[in-house]
RNA sequence: GGGUCGCUAGCUCAGUGGUAGAGCACCUGACUUUUAAUCAGGGUGUCGCUGGUUCGAUCCCAGCGCGACCCA
């Protein structure tokens, strides 16, 4: 590992701390009572008048990292932050004991500080804390990015996302609201008397879903175990067990590619609910997103990129096949009958014609949905409920009544992207044995994503699944629309990242300090 | 996996085959109501890494690393 980088400001930041602790500062005090907090001021006196605050005098403690220091001789003005919201405090030599203004004079930005005082407005009308005590808190010796242009680079955004926080005040708008969006969830579905459980994120068998797990070791067990790809088959054996509305929000794992879509770990919301269908979750779905969207952002419309968005219910529905014989047909500039798409080999030549590869292995059904993916999906910016897949490509959902090679299944496509997926469970244990041995098939022929045999779940059938409907939505992808974020790594804290070399290297203090201060 | 682009001071960015640049930050001095405070002075750097070409490379070439965007 390189040596710390030793520079300038951060030795200036060392010997700053040590002038204090010659003061008896200590260095890392325990505590710092605060009455207030900074963003609790702000909200209760944004509005106060300079002559109120005067006429009725309000004192307060507070605490936050220093953002600004503006210096004048005998006087400063710092802005601290709370994370949340700034707000200025004034220090002036004649207002402090000589110790306090001594220690305001040795602070550095960054530093984390507790201030005493009372509100006033300055001359230019700013609610300010005129400081009588000020304490220091903890030292900050790492320079922070520019105050006016902030940190921009998202590699390092992302990779420290603590700098990120501290200097970009819009990047913890993101992720306010992100929790309004799961408390919004949890309050729309606990209302209409979900349960909310935790099922296994190791399971022995990775189902639910059409994709590449993680495989993780029990080194007890002696046995090893994979990342769940989805809670989806424990949800339904507790349906199984007479939990007839449930719902988890928690981690997938899927082990894949990285794009501004996708994250190996994601946050998925399941929701199942008995003796329901895929029809009452379209209008449940749109009930959910608009009271989301109204929750987390003030409204029911949104921006996103060039485009607005509106989660207004209704939303348009439209079947696959529909729509992607008319993609095809406005493609080819001739009629294209949605019945091709249920013949392989019409399909197949469609799809040659279209530029999109048909694989050997597939059928009408996988041909349809890629030429769906291609043709169609980027082009879905408003809310739009996609129904009808092919059962082909759906193992877990329940044929249409009229038409064994089409499921009732839905996605649902915001801009450009899945957000949910849904559909009318397969409760059928005959038929599941069918479709994972389907899928078994598909395993052989080298689909790495197909779905393994679930013994245990086809014996829960066996008792008894009553008729439902479930769900999933994509946590992230929602908070991407509702944010206006280009990418899934702005609304995810930690995203994952390739390990760096320098990532052992701290960036500034070391735990020596240097020769001339020993 | 493929293509394109990027990596220069703590941050945001210029730039050049011959001593490395700006703004902010930082340091010294002035200043007791500033708002990107102001004024005077100061450049603090492994130009991502490794090799090659060259008298000389941060620049040209190759490989590698990390990242971004597009495509699959």
């Amino acid at each position: 590992m390189t040596e710390p980088r030793e520079n300038d400001q951060l030795a200036q930041r060392r010997a700053n701390l040590e002038a204090l602790v010659e003061l008896g500062v200590q260095p890392y005090p325990h505590a710092y009572r605060c009455t207030d907090t900074v963003s609790t001021l702000v909200s209760n006196y944004s509005d106060a008048s300079g002559e109120s605050l005067e006429a009725d005098r309000v004192e307060t403690r507070t605490a936050g990292r220093i953002l600004i220091i503006r210096s004048f001789g005998k006087a400063r003005f710092f802005v601290i932050s709370d994370g949340r919201q700034r707000l200025q405090v004034y220090l002036r030599k004649d207002a402090l004991s000589e110790r306090d203004y001594q220690i305001a004079s040795l602070l550095d930005i960054g530093d984390q500080i507790g201030a005493a005082g009372h509100l006033f407005r300055t001359r230019t009308d700013e609610l300010t804390i005129w400081a009588a005590e000020v304490e220091f808190l903890a030292k900050c010796f790492v320079p922070l990015p520019e105050k006016w242009h902030g940190l921009t680079d998202v590699e390092i955004r992302y990779r420290q996302r603590y700098v990120d926080l501290i200097v970009n005040p819009l990047s913890r708008e993101v992720f306010e609201t992100r929790a309004r969006v799961l408390a919004s969830i949890r309050r729309f579905l606990v209302e209409r008397g979900f349960l909310e459980v935790e099922t296994p994120m190791m399971q022995p068998i990775a189902g639910g879903a059409l994709a590449r797990p993680f495989i993780t070791h029990h080194n007890a067990q002696g046995m090893d175990l994979f990342l769940r790809i989805a809670p989806e088959l424990y949800l339904k054996r507790l349906l199984v067990g007479g939990v007839g509305r449930v719902f988890e929000i928690n981690r997938n794992f899927r082990n894949e590619g990285i794009s501004t879509q996708h994250n190996p770990e994601f946050t998925m919301l399941e929701f199942y609910q008995s003796y329901s269908d895929y029809n009452e979750l379209m209008s449940m779905t749109e009930e959910l997103l608009s009271a989301v969207a109204r929750d987390a952002t003030g409204g029911e419309t949104v921006k996103f990129g060039d485009e607005t968005i509106s989660f207004s219910p209704p939303y348009r529905r439209v079947s696959m096949r529909a729509t992607v014989a008319e993609a095809a047909s406005a493609r080819l500039g001739e009629p294209v009958d949605d019945a091709v798409l249920r013949d392989r080999d019409q399909a197949a030549t469609l799809a040659c014609r279209l530029g999109v590869e048909p694989q050997a292995g597939h059928g009408p059904g996988k041909i349809t949905a890629e030429l769906f993916e291609a043709l169609c999906e980027p082009s879905l910016v408003q809310p739009t409920f996609v129904h009808d897949f092919p059962t082909e490509v759906s193992p877990l959902s329940k044929q249409r009544a009229d038409d064994p090679e089409t499921v009732e299944r839905f996605e649902l496509f915001v801009a450009g992207m899945e957000l949910a997926n849904a559909f009318s469970e397969l409760n059928d244990p005959v038929e599941q044995r069918r479709r994972f041995e389907a899928q078994l098939e598909d395993r052989a022929g080298g689909d790495l994503e197909a779905h393994e045999m679930d013994e245990d779940y086809i014996r829960a059938l066996e008792y008894g699944l009553p008729p439902t409907g479930g769900e999933g939505v994509g946590i992230d992808r929602l908070v991407m629309v509702l944010t206006n974020s280009p990418s899934i790594r702005d609304v995810i804290l930690f995203p994952l990242m390739r390990k760096r070399q320098d990532d052992d290297a701290p960036a500034g203090a070391s735990d020596e300090p240097p020769e001339e201060q020993r």
